[in-house]
DNA sequence: GTGGATGAG
DNA sequence: GGCTCATCCAC
């Protein structure tokens, strides 16, 4: 309970007066806020996830009493049950009889299915009597969460827009370039340009003593942890975050009915975390001095990637559950029993790190329809007729995809036959040039069933499924981050969003030749420059050509010391964390990113700038400094003088350096927590170079101690 | 590029 | 469980 009371209020009276000058933050820090750096302390991560997602949506289409318990039905089960449901008991695992015996005014809805020689799904009561005839559709659901995803983006001015879907019902949000904006409106001297230019001075610290976190969600430091200290900007960063996340669960309820539940922290594996703790209908606030107590109270199977066999392989190592228990492993002890890149992941992520991107893509990679036969099937007609089924589901997606409009066209046809335990595929490629029909995708796949069975035939099947996939922007070609230009344009390529009215430019992908040396001195940026000042965009090549100088002072930090203090209070008070079984994890993927440089350094928009709210990278004549008198600009990033005029052309520069630079290296590679070289799957991932383990954001605190919710 | 596997919702 | 979706890896 301590909880909120709300105003934790540190006075200047307060003994720590030393450090109120100074923050722990600094200028560079603050600017790689307005570029959502994967590595930025201060960098704010929403989770949002819809409370019993298929179950809100029946309520919705039924127009029902949302108090109401409810369950969606499958057959003879139950893939979701409403929270009004959950309490009675009801989980889904639990048959559909005894689900009724123990809260009769359960209503049951049964999903929506597709019938042979149907045109399109649709919802019947007779739909469980069926189940050798109809296969299930998720259309309705994909339908609800694509607006909710389309309102999401909605509340984010277009140009700090960074929403990643995660599945059905969840979506990540970086929230870090718009809390980096309206931080700049709240506090007018986070505009100034650092004291000498140096960026890696400290800010000044925050005037505000009392944050006011309006009650709904916040892990809190326990009294031990004192708050000794006035909040310092990593605080009130969270605090903006949870506000814009309060505003959009709010229009997301008022304006399409559903609830959803949030968690907002540094990062992706926090948030998450954060929005399965208090469900339904809350948000959750990790603060970075909450970190390590929020998550002793967790098994780490809990952590996305430990939920499987790798995360049995842990437990059955270290023979705990508990992330108390590894935090006493060195890192050199899981670096080797579970791999160098495994064991460095798991060190980090244990301790609150993850510097996965929110990867702002929402299209979809494939598509797969598919049905698992009860008593199997027996033959090759029988197969045909689902195959035909499957067809016309896929196809109607394909049509909401804008395939015929040419928006994105899929390249690959894939066929999964399984028979008893042992599974079979076959792929083909969808020919080009001829307008994708039903017809063409039903001969492909019959073609694909029958090699499928030619070999060894096999029946009886158990289960089929067809999927397509490698989908490519049906645009034009590609232009590498040189091809666009760099202001607001950079929100654009980076969402796909309104996929349909638009034509992507091929997402960031880093061009061939990528290349990261330290060795750049100054060469070729001076050349560069010396070239192209006049230049706002740049051609890819000559961007990826330069080597940025590393900037000396990259914060570097050994994950590891930095919590000394938490090692002494490993008690585990946890446990009773673990509320609600309904957790999930998300999808995908992690990645830990980059490591060597450091991609942002300094930046140019942080500075002076104007009216912060609007729109702004653009930006704005310098006005402060000694420079400014000058009428000349010197550039902390690359230190070049440059008449005032063209810092805003010079700041596009870097900023579309980092841009590049983000997503050229990130994406892919970092590949965390891959599999291990223990157990089966061989290897994995090579281990083998560097794992580079991004040190990570600084600090997190220590202390921590005992959670509790206003 | 193909086919299998893992992980998660 | 059933149905999706995504990513990685060996070949």
């Amino acid at each position: 309970m301590s909880s909120s009371q709300p105003f934790l209020t540190s006075s200047a009276t307060s003994p720590s007066s030393r450090r109120r000058q100074r923050s722990r933050f600094t200028y560079k820090n603050l600017s790689a806020l307005a570029h959502s750096a994967t590595n930025c302390p201060l960098r704010v991560i929403a989770h949002i996830d819809l409370d019993a997602f298929y179950a809100q949506c029946e309520t919705v289409r039924l127009g029902l009493d949302p108090s109401k318990p409810l369950a969606v039905q499958q057959w003879q089960g139950l893939i979701a049950i409403n929270y009004p449901a959950r309490a009675y008991g009801l989980n889904r695992h639990v048959p559909i009889a005894e689900a009724k015996e123990k809260c009769p005014e359960i209503i049951c809805v049964h999903v929506a299915t597709w019938k042979e020689g149907d045109t399109t799904w649709s919802y019947t009561d007779e739909a469980h009597k069926e189940i050798a005839t109809r296969k299930v559709s998720l259309d309705p659901y994909r339908i609800e969460s694509k607006k909710i995803l389309a309102l999401i983006k909605e509340c984010q001015p277009k140009e700090y827009e960074r929403v990643e879907k995660a599945s059905i019902d969840e979506v990540f949000i970086d929230l870090s370039a718009q809390v980096h904006s309206i931080l700049l409106e709240r506090y007018p001297e986070l505009r100034w340009p650092p004291p000498y230019d140096d960026p890696t001075e400290p800010l000044p610290r925050p005037h505000t003593t009392a944050l006011d976190w309006a009650a709904d969600a916040l892990v809190d430091l326990d009294s031990t942890q004192s708050e000794e200290d006035d909040p310092d900007w990593d605080d009130i960063c969270m605090l903006i975050g949870s506000e814009i996340v309060r505003d959009i669960r709010a229009r997301i309820l008022s304006e399409l009915h559903y609830t959803c539940s949030a968690g907002i922290s540094r990062n992706k594996m926090l948030a998450k975390l954060g929005s399965g703790y208090k469900k339904p209908n809350s948000q959750t606030v990790i603060r970075n001095r909450a970190v390590q107590h929020f998550l002793n109270g967790f098994k780490f199977t809990k952590i996305r990637n430990l939920g499987g066999k790798l995360g049995d392989e842990v437990v059955a190592t270290y023979n705990t559950e508990k992330i108390s228990d590894l935090l006493l492993v060195p890192i050199e002890q899981l670096k080797k029993q579970l791999g160098d890149d495994t064991g460095g992941w798991l060190y980090g992520v244990i301790r609150g790190e993850d510097t996965s991107e929110v990867n702002p893509r929402t299209q979809i990679k494939s598509m797969l329809s598919a049905k698992s036969f009860r008593p199997s099937i027996n033959n090759f007609e029988v197969a045909c007729k689902w195959l035909r089924i499957f067809v016309a589901d896929i196809y109607s997606r394909l049509v909401e995809e804008g395939v015929l409009d040419h928006k994105r066209r899929p390249k690959t046809l894939n066929l999964h036959h399984r028979q008893g335990a042992q599974t079979k595929s076959k792929q083909a490629p969808i020919p080009m040039g001829r307008q994708i029909s039903e017809e063409v995708l039903y001969e492909l796949a019959k073609n694909l069933l029958a090699q499928v069975i030619v070999d060894g035939r096999a029946w009886p099947c158990a289960n089929l499924s067809l999927s397509i996939g490698g989908f490519e922007d049906g645009v034009t070609k590609n232009k590498g981050i040189g091809g666009f230009l760099v202001h607001g344009e950079e929100a654009k390529a980076l969402n796909e969003n309104n996929a349909r009215h638009h034509i992507f430019s091929r997402r960031l992908e880093t061009p061939p030749n990528k290349k990261r040396k330290a060795d750049g001195k100054m060469g070729r940026i001076e050349k560069f420059f010396a070239g192209q000042q006049q230049l706002v965009r740049c051609d890819s090549t000559a961007i990826n050509d330069i080597d940025f100088e590393r900037q000396p002072d990259t914060d570097e930090l050994v994950p590891g010391d930095s919590d000394s203090a938490i090692d002494g209070q490993l008690r585990e008070v946890e446990n009773n964390l673990i509320l609600d079984a309904d957790s999930e994890n998300p999808s995908g993927q992690t990645d830990i990113a980059n490591e060597s440089t450091d991609p942002f350094d300094l930046p140019p928009s942080a500075q002076p700038r104007q009216p912060p709210s609007s729109s702004s990278r653009d930006c704005l004549p310098a006005t402060t400094s000694h420079q400014a008198m000058m009428n000349t600009y010197l550039c902390p990033r690359c230190s070049k003088l440059f008449p005032l005029e063209e810092r805003a052309e010079h700041e596009d520069f870097h900023f579309a350096q980092d841009l590049q630079e983000q997503h050229s290296s990130p994406d892919r590679p970092p590949p965390k927590p891959p599999r291990g070289p223990l157990r089966p799957m061989g290897g994995g991932r090579g281990g083998k170079g560097k794992r580079g383990r991004p040190h990570v954001t600084p600090e997190t605190e220590i202390g921590q101690k005992k959670l509790a919710f206003g």
